[in-house]
DNA sequence: GCGACAG
DNA sequence: ATCTTGTCGC
């Protein structure tokens, strides 16, 4: 397993947008692009899933990306890789991506594996206007994306049953963007979407597998604590 | 108008 | 997301 850690801070990418009306329109505009009509990698079969988390310091106006590939069969670690930059765009609900993603991007970059699936700390299709950060990350880098979120945002779900596996719908209205899934038996359910070139019973099968051991899927949490060592490294 | 609101 | 001690449990 290798590790590789950022240097210099990232230029955003070109067009990035600085007010939340640019931001809605970038999301509008790309929205047409996501692929939904894919199955994707099938749970089960050999995978690098990768994990994708950000870490904050508003003080400083700084944030950490991590992104951390992993062998689907046994979760172990196979490789992992670092960014640090300076705060994109403020936190507004809806418009996660673009705080999130320049960072996320530069990270992922500086891996050496091509992810099989990259799996997202956020949303997918369920969101306000269909485009989530999974969505985003996945028309931006044309790979296989789906969301992972611990909390329903916005949207409305009856609780899965108890049992590891249960699900149950999550609802925009009357549309399905997405499923409460539970992860282990009598935790709190994760709410997954669909990103990018990933079905919604694939990521589900994906997330319950990566879930193994804990509520959250392994790839999220070995993000989460790395974005979170990297940030500390930056500042303290 | 008011409250809710992924991370 | 982040601020934060002790505490209950495996």
């Amino acid at each position: 397993m290798s590790t590789v850690t950022t240097g210099a801070p990232d230029a955003l990418p070109p067009g990035w947008p600085t007010t939340q009306a640019e931001a809605t329109a970038v999301q509008d505009e790309l929205r047409g692009r996501v692929v939904l009509d894919e199955p994707g990698p099938v749970p089960g079969e050999p995978l690098i899933v990768v994990g994708v988390d950000v870490a904050y310091d508003d003080e400083r106006d700084a944030v950490a990306a991590a992104a951390v590939a992993l062998d689907a069969t046994t979760l172990d670690v196979v490789e992992q890789a670092t960014a640090v930059g300076r705060v994109a765009f403020p936190y507004v609900p809806g418009l996660l991506a673009f705080r999130e993603i320049p960072t996320v991007l530069a990270a992922l970059d500086r891996l050496g594996v091509t992810p099989g699936l990259v799996v997202c700390d956020g949303y997918g299709l369920a969101h306000p206007r269909r485009f989530g950060l999974a969505a985003h990350l996945g028309v931006l880098t044309g790979l296989p994306t789906i969301g992972v979120a611990k909390n329903p945002f916005t949207f409305r779900y009856a609780p899965p049953g108890p049992r590891r596996g249960d699900t149950s719908p999550l609802l925009d209205g009357d549309e399905e963007v997405g499923r409460a899934l539970r992860t282990q038996d009598g935790v709190k359910p994760v709410f997954v979407s669909v990103g990018h070139r990933v079905s919604l019973d694939h990521a589900l099968g994906h997330t319950l597998r990566l879930a193994r051991d804990f509520r959250l899927p392994q790839s999220t949490r070995a993000a989460d604590a790395l974005c979170r060592e990297a940030l500390r490294a930056t500042s303290g």
